[in-house]
RNA sequence: GGCCACGUGGCGGAAUGGUUACGCAGAGGAUUGCAAAUCCUUCCAUCCCAGUUCGAUUCUGGGCGUGGCCUCCA
């Protein structure tokens, strides 16, 4: 094992040396998604950071032995709250929004988790680690509800690097009469008669945000495991006081080794917020851009920074694609070298490493068949250049509602205009393609068009 | 108020105690009937002030500015 890969912390809030507990194998955890509404690309960054942080740990350990574990959230009050808005059954809600999620990942070219656990499968599991905190005087249970009690765990507040003091002072949080304290977070509340529920030893209810988490990485992954991925938002409290239950019930000193967080996505210098209604929901992009494309654009910049989506941004990644395409070709694995690799390896420096495929590409167009081999193989690890180039060109197909043979006759009309030297005819041709949304380009010895 | 991150050319975006990637845009050229696409060449930058240092964009301190978290969020 030469490759050695350094990951950001935020834990320790360093870059660090990435250790497994078994150097033989590793286990992954990502927060999934809550199933109330479509994902947006805010909830792609994540998808594909996480995406090609599994790709590259296969690539360092081996294929098989990387455990990825995804979660679906599908009980949760938003989503009671969605399904009464919208007037859906919380099934019918949940199964609506997950069948798109599942779209959405194809769509990003995301590879499959090893596993993809739903809360609702693991209600047994949340009531068992409840009883396990209450047992355990982590928590407490006050008219139906469970409390998780913050002050009986010290080293709350270090993943965010919070104190306690400091919590309360800025805590805007509404205080519920059944907390002993302002800061405890809810394991179990009881539900309406209405709302989804489950029998449980503090009567018919449901389990807090944050349990499923904590149930579910430790029935895939073990009590203590290697790294926990996720938005930068969920830091703190998710992640927080998913730390504090999961050791306290498991009465161990460790939950995650690693924790990585991405950064935001902004919408043109905004925040993307549903009420200022700059939401971009990715099912709507799968509509006329190439999933690749947006692959690219949210790995132009480090993960960890903020990250602006634009026009802009989309076409100059789509133009590159475009530009990179002219080199596929379907080639056999071969090993990457690690000098490719390096800037992954950095706490995935993905700019550095496709400012790296831009010279690899440069060498390969001038004939330089390793590293032909060098940059399709290094686009592919990262989840690029992996669809057919036939598929690539012909995204906007389906959108475009014209018949081929209209166009080879156009640019054969067009093309008997040229040789007759009619430019003008030649020129009306190719304006009229255009319009139709066919771009034409003259090469050396045919003329051949694409999509716009 | 507390905590954290960030400030690099026209734009996006890496890295680095000494020559500052890469992409887009711009300029020039090749090619073309003209385009488009492609290819070649090329211009342009480290927020301000002080300190450490032979040398700071990088390290330290201060300032100014931007963003995030502290409430549901990716």
């Amino acid at each position: 094992m030469t490759k050695n890969l350094n990951l950001f912390n935020t834990l320790s809030n360093k870059k660090e040396k990435f250790l497994p507990i078994d150097n033989s194998k590793v286990g992954m955890y990502v927060c999934g998604p809550t199933v109330y509404d479509f994902p947006h690309i805010g909830n792609a960054r994540p998808l594909v950071v996480f995406d090609v942080l599994f790709r590259l740990l296969k690539k360092i350990y081996g294929k098989n032995k990387i455990t990825y574990v995804r979660n679906i959230t599908d009980i949760d009050d938003k989503i009671i709250e969605s399904s009464k808005k919208n007037n859906k059954s919380i099934n019918e809600l949940t199964k609506t929004i997950t069948k798109d999620f599942h779209q959405d990942c194809q769509y990003l070219n995301c590879q499959k988790p090893s596993f993809e656990p739903k809360a609702t499968d693991h209600i047994k599991e949340m009531i068992s680690m409840v009883t396990n905190l209450i047992k355990n005087k982590n928590a407490y249970e006050n008219e139906k509800h469970v409390y998780f009690s913050v002050s009986s765990f010290n080293e709350y507040g270090k993943l965010s690097n919070k104190n306690s003091k400091q919590l309360v002072a800025g805590s805007r949080v509404e205080v519920s009469k059944y907390k002993k304290d302002p800061l405890d977070f809810v394991l179990w509340k009881p539900s309406e008669v209405s709302d989804p529920g489950w029998a449980s030893p503090w009567g018919r209810g449901r389990p807090g945000w944050h349990l499923e988490c904590s149930v579910m990485s430790e029935k895939f992954l073990g009590k203590k495991f290697d790294i926990h991925g996720g938005g930068l938002d969920l830091v703190f409290p998710h992640h927080e006081n998913e730390i504090a239950q999961s050791r306290c019930a498991n009465k161990t000193d460790k939950f995650a080794n690693y924790w990585v967080h991405n950064g935001f996505v902004t919408f043109d210098k905004e925040k993307m917020s549903k009420s200022i209604g700059n939401i971009v929901f990715i099912n709507k992009l799968r509509e006329n851009i190439n999933g690749q494309v947006i692959r690219l654009a949210l790995l132009s910049s480090h993960y960890k920074q903020p990250l602006d989506w634009n026009e802009r941004l989309i076409q100059e990644s789509q133009n590159t694609l475009d530009k990179w395409y002219n080199q596929f070709e379907k080639i056999d694995s071969e090993e990457l070298d690690d000098d490719v690799l390096n800037p992954l390896l950095e706490d995935l420096n993905t700019p550095e490493y496709i400012s790296k495929l831009h010279l690899l590409y440069d060498e390969s167009i001038k004939g330089n068949k390793s590293s032909k081999v060098k940059f399709l193989k290094a686009c592919n690890l990262i989840g690029l250049l992996e669809e057919d180039k036939h598929l690539w060109k012909n995204f906007k197909k389906s959108k475009v509602k014209i018949d081929e043979s209209f166009i080879n006759q156009k640019i054969k009309d067009r093309n008997n205009a040229r040789i007759k030297r009619d430019y003008k005819l030649a020129d009306i041709i190719r304006k009229e393609l255009e319009n139709k949304g066919v771009v034409i380009e003259d090469k050396q010895d045919q003329t051949i068009w694409k999509y716009k």
